[in-house]
DNA sequence: TTAGGGTTAG
């Protein structure tokens, strides 16, 4: 009884909210501290974690009335530690934790303390002071917690260090569903999918949060089938799925571009009522506009309550993946005017929308905004898109001299940015150049061999192509090989360069041959410049006529009625020629084709690209 | 009177 009537809320504290202003929080300190209330240094710890807990992001009032206490309780400097923890500011947990530790009035850390800790030191990437806050609670004895126990797992998962999660992991005797689950996620998070699984099948029991986490596992680790083949499994064996396990779901169609998984699993979230939090709207959107509809997407988006900055950056991403640059821009603003801070994604999103429509002046002032007025240091990502910006407009001068004048050392994204606007803009010396630097930092990157190779095939330039050709084998670097992917009626068809094994090859084959005599009777003649190797015309030819998008759109001219848009997912750029044959083919079969590339969306329609020519 | 595992944008 005494100890319920000592840890009940005092009804004034309860008065404070999430949205209580400082004004009011004043107030109520000034009246409690009037009637006496913070004598007890319980009540005080009460006021200080409740204003703390409510508002993470204003936790100086608190932080200014416990300076003042001299003798905190435990809980209050626990309560600080947790608050901060989950704040803008987490360092500011240690603040707490040492007037733990120097306290005179014999209070000392606790298994809660190392727990706020542990999770401080995740939030703060902490290589150095994770691993000693695992010595400090190990001094004094809480390693056998499972709460700090299932913390340390995720936060070496966290830090990426596998080996300390397991090690971790390995020395609990028995350890409970929480860890297990924990470390089913670390592994899958640290590239140990397969070892994730393994842990995941010998599970004694498994509830919906640890489906979640295997099925998030696969989605984040690019196994986007196995994440779907896992979901069918869990709705088999009757495990309640959530609006988080449709989050992983689709994502996982957002990466395969499979538009008719995605508006299923549409259809299931309405289905089944599952509660559209910001997070789910944000993975719908994102999973239509990575599957071609970016109509759809945006329609998710405006009917979204919720847009935080996530959300806000996925459709100016969208936007921009399909070209729609000025649109990009004007979300931008009106992100902007709704107060919702960009963070340094945002500024990607904003960038490429500027470079996919040439805005060479409006991505010039943005980049300097990020630091001048969001306080946002550029990353490599952002030189990146800044040299792809000047390049991709023509100025490739500006780009080379973008480059040269980066305060951090170029890296092989920069230079491939170039290498790509010399490709587009025909600048052979450039390219060299580009190409060059690119294999200086990465040898076997096969990207910059081929554009390289590509270049010298559109100047004719034989010798060249084969002096590459000869540098890769002697170095052992493979073109990766092209692969395309289409949905037709729920199923996903893999085309992968040179597998004849598909069950309607011959079909394909005799479509492919029409395509051919279709084109060339419009008077299209095959610009072979694009195949890597310098060989008879003829039989350059054929291998271009295997480039996978085009087998893969000659199956969707089987397979889809009329009318129905032809979607294709490719691995690689589009090739010049694969993409005027595409052209010619939404004339001439009067048929809507839209390609995602490895850069972004080409919607073909009567004859044009939405790129214009820009890839 | 404070605590643990699963989710979104490049």
């Amino acid at each position: 009884m005494n100890s319920l009537r000592c840890f009940a809320k005092h009804p004034m504290i309860s008065l404070i909210e999430s949205d209580t202003t400082l004004k009011e929080l004043k107030q109520i300190h000034t009246q409690l501290l009037l009637n006496g209330v913070l004598d007890d240094p319980h009540l005080l710890g009460q006021f200080v974690a409740t204003a703390a807990l409510k508002n993470h992001d204003n936790l100086d009032y608190s932080n200014q009335v416990l300076d003042q206490c001299e003798n905190p309780t435990l809980f209050a400097l626990n309560s600080m530690i947790r608050a901060h923890c989950k704040s803008s500011t987490p360092q500011k947990s240690f603040h707490f934790y040492n007037r733990i530790l120097h306290s005179n009035n014999n209070v000392s850390p606790d298994n809660y303390t190392f727990n706020f800790l542990v999770r401080t030191c995740s939030q703060l990437l902490a290589r150095e002071t994770g691993p000693s806050v695992h010595g400090a609670l190990i001094k004094h004895g809480f390693e056998h917690d499972p709460h700090v126990q299932s913390g340390l797992i995720f936060m070496y998962a966290e830090l990426g260090c596998l080996s300390s999660c397991h090690r971790v992991f390995g020395e609990i005797p028995n350890p409970d569903l929480v860890c297990q689950t924990a470390m089913v996620s670390a592994c899958a998070k640290c590239g140990d999918v397969g070892f994730a699984r393994e842990l995941f099948d010998v599970m004694p029991q498994r509830d919906p949060i640890a489906w979640n986490a295997m099925i998030a596992g696969y989605a984040q680790s690019g196994k986007s089938r196995k994440a779907l083949d896992l979901f069918n499994l869990m709705q088999m064996m009757g495990v309640r799925v959530n609006e988080v396990s449709m989050v992983s779901v689709l994502s996982a169609c957002s990466h395969l571009g499979a538009l008719d998984q995605g508006r299923w699993a549409h259809a299931y979230i309405e289905r089944n009522k599952l509660r559209m939090t910001v997070t789910l709207g944000t993975a719908l959107m994102d999973m239509y506009a990575k599957c071609g509809n970016v109509n759809k997407a945006m329609e998710v988006f405006w009917g979204m309550k919720e847009k935080n900055v996530y959300a806000w950056t996925s459709a100016m991403g969208g936007l921009a993946m399909h070209g729609f640059g000025e649109k990009c821009l004007k979300l931008f603003s009106l992100m902007k005017q709704e107060g919702v801070q960009p963070n340094e994604v945002t500024f990607v999103s904003v960038l490429k929308g500027c470079s996919v429509v040439g805005l060479v002046k409006e991505g010039r002032e943005n980049f300097e905004s990020m630091s001048e007025v969001y306080g946002i240091e550029p990353q490599l990502e952002h030189y990146g898109c800044m040299v792809d910006l000047y390049g991709r407009a023509g100025c490739l001068d500006e780009a080379l001299n973008f480059i040269n004048n980066m305060p951090v050392k170029p890296h092989s994204g920069a230079w491939g940015a170039l290498l790509n606007a010399c490709r587009m803009h025909k600048n052979m010396e450039l390219g060299e150049l580009a190409s060059r630097k690119i294999l200086e930092l990465e040898a076997k990157n096969h990207g910059a061999y081929v554009l390289l190779s590509n270049m010298y095939a559109d100047s004719k330039n034989w010798e060249g192509v084969n002096s590459v050709r000869e540098i890769m084998k002697a170095k052992g670097v493979r073109k990766l090989p092209g692969c395309s992917v289409i949905e037709v009626d729920g199923e996903v068809h893999e085309f992968i360069v040179g597998d004849k094994t598909h069950p309607r090859h011959d079909e394909i084959e005799m479509m492919l041959a029409e395509i051919s005599k279709r084109l060339k009777l419009s008077g299209y003649v095959a610009n072979t410049n694009p195949v890597l190797f310098d060989i008879e015309e003829e039989e350059k030819e054929d291998a271009l006529c295997e480039h996978t998008e085009k087998v893969a759109i000659a199956f969707g001219l089987i397979t889809l009625k009329e009318g129905v848009p032809i979607r294709i997912v490719k691995n690689l750029r589009v090739c010049w020629d694969c993409h005027e044959v595409t052209k010619m083919i939404s004339k001439t079969f009067d048929r809507e084709i839209i390609v995602r590339d490895r850069n972004r969306f080409h919607h073909f329609k009567d004859g044009d690209c939405s790129c214009k020519g820009y890839w």
